[in-house]
RNA sequence: GCGGGCGUCGCCAAGUGGUUAAGGCAGCGGCUUGUGGCGCCGCUAUUCGGGGGUUCGAAUCCCCUCGCUCGCCCCA
């Protein structure tokens, strides 16, 4: 073993593991292109001042997780952490006026320099959701139920989602200045974590897991109580409506996530599978962002699915690859060149047609057809090249010797009467 | 970033101080040079994540380091 290996957190996927991912992104990317959601593709790399200023100094992601590093010219990039920043970037740089309301899918790498985990990587990858420059509620509800419908299509089960709701800026500000003063007054009965945030990012303290913490925020001034008329409506208009749809939810105060920029609706999805890592699928509103970032006052909603954690949820039967449909045993000079041109043709059927490069012996070529599990094999040798033809036959167990063709290189039509009859049926 | 566990071939592993490092799967070759699935035979770690030390002698003991893993923190 030398020394030359990946990247701590990093990850070689390898072709039987892409088996069941290239499954799971078809699906997801079915049900995408269904609700009518078009691809948006941003650089991996950006200004790390984009990230600062988009998600916030104040939050775990930035303080501590960045993967960040000078360039040759001295400039401060960061691997994005998360895609919604890089996503209100593009649309402000591209002139959002002209096209204020559009729904964006986003697939690939994050990076975040933590400790690995299970679940947890230093390069992950997020399919993520981003509805831009709606603010209906109904915007709120369409997209949580197609987080949830992605997660039921993949047959995972055991999903709890949890929501909660921010309230907007004033919302937010008004409980603020009221539990500042509950904190002050309760400061030291607090773990040191939550009182180191009281100045940073007061409402994260809610997301604390510290057992004395969370009782004695049992009498804390509660955000919700804060809402605005207009806030609450909304919020109960969207469980009304998860109700509607038979979207089962939990109610959850405390879920107040860790990036700065959401208001209203905030949301997670997780699985008890899934062990310490259990969310699977994060999300919320977000209407002062790309203001906040430059760009038009613009609401939005979106979230992130850890591929990985889905890919771990989902189900074994999504790991079965292809079979070949059609495996060219051939060898010799000419038939070589025959067994070439024919695999173009079978290909043109969709067929997954596999043609054997090694000029070893047939036995080792008809093992290797078998070891495939081939549905059907083709065998082309010198004797057939002498005669224009090529010998065709299922390979499966039953029809050992039996029920073989040879068909005439020119004779196109007995060819595809044969695919018909028993590779293209159904 | 902090705490616990672990690290023997591509994979699963036996071995816990005595020297040739079991076995299984996979792979490769043969029995069987144009016809597979079964079976049988053979090959595949100068080396036990890496480095240093203790010892006559280490995969086995000690130190450091790297990596994995679980928990905390946080998130996808």
């Amino acid at each position: 073993m030398n020394n030359l290996k990946n990247l701590r957190g990093t990850v070689d996927l390898l072709p039987d593991q892409l088996i069941k991912w290239q499954n799971v992104e078809k699906i997801v990317l079915e049900q995408l292109k269904r609700s009518s959601i078009k691809e948006i593709r941003t650089p991996i790399l950006e200004m790390t001042e984009l990230f600062i200023r988009g998600i916030g100094e104040g939050t775990d992601v930035v303080s501590k997780e960045m993967y960040t590093f000078l360039d040759r010219g001295e400039r401060s990039c960061t691997l994005r952490p998360e895609g919604t920043a890089s996503v209100a970037r593009a649309l402000i740089q591209n002139g959002i006026s002209s096209n204020p309301l559009q729904k964006l899918w986003y697939m690939g790498p994050m990076f975040r320099y933590e400790r690995p985990q299970a679940g947890r990587q230093r390069q992950f990858h997020q399919l993520g959701v981003e509805f831009i420059g709606y603010e209906s509620v109904r915007s709120d509800v369409e997209i949580i139920a197609l987080a949830w419908d992605i997660l039921k299509k993949l047959g995972i089960k055991e999903l709890n989602l949890e929501i909660n709701t921010l309230g907007d800026l004033s919302d937010r500000l008004n409980f603020q200045e009221n539990f500042l003063k509950w904190l002050k007054t309760n400061k030291k009965a607090l773990d040191l974590d939550s009182q180191n945030r009281i100045d940073k990012n007061p409402l994260r303290i809610f997301d604390s897991k510290n057992i004395q913490t969370k009782k004695i925020l049992e009498n804390a001034p509660r955000l919700i109580d804060f809402l605005s008329e207009k806030s609450r409506k909304r919020y109960s208009y969207l469980k009304k409506q998860l109700e509607i749809l038979k979207i089962p939810y939990l109610e959850n105060l405390n879920l107040v996530r860790g990036l700065d920029y959401y208001t209203h609706t905030a949301f997670e999805i997780t699985s008890g599978s899934l062990g310490s890592q259990a969310t699977v699928c994060g999300g919320g509103r977000y209407d002062d962002l790309i203001k906040q970032m430059g760009g038009p006052s613009t609401p939005a909603i979106g979230f992130a699915i850890g591929l990985e954690r889905l890919i771990l949820l989902a189900g074994k039967e999504l790991e079965a690859p292809r079979n070949t449909d059609i495996y060219i045993i051939n060898q010799g000079l000419i038939s070589e060149t025959l067994a070439m041109d024919l695999s173009r043709k079978l290909r043109n059927y969709d067929l997954l047609v596999e043609l054997d490069l090694s000029g070893a012996s047939f036995s080792k070529q008809f093992k290797k057809a078998n070891k495939l599990k081939a549905k059907s094999i083709i065998v082309i040798g010198d004797d057939e090249a002498a005669n224009k033809e090529f010998i065709i036959r299922l390979f499966d167990k039953a029809s050992t010797e039996n029920k073989e063709l040879a068909i005439s290189f020119e004779d196109d039509i007995t060819l595809e009467k044969w695919l018909i009859n028993n590779l293209l049926v159904k």
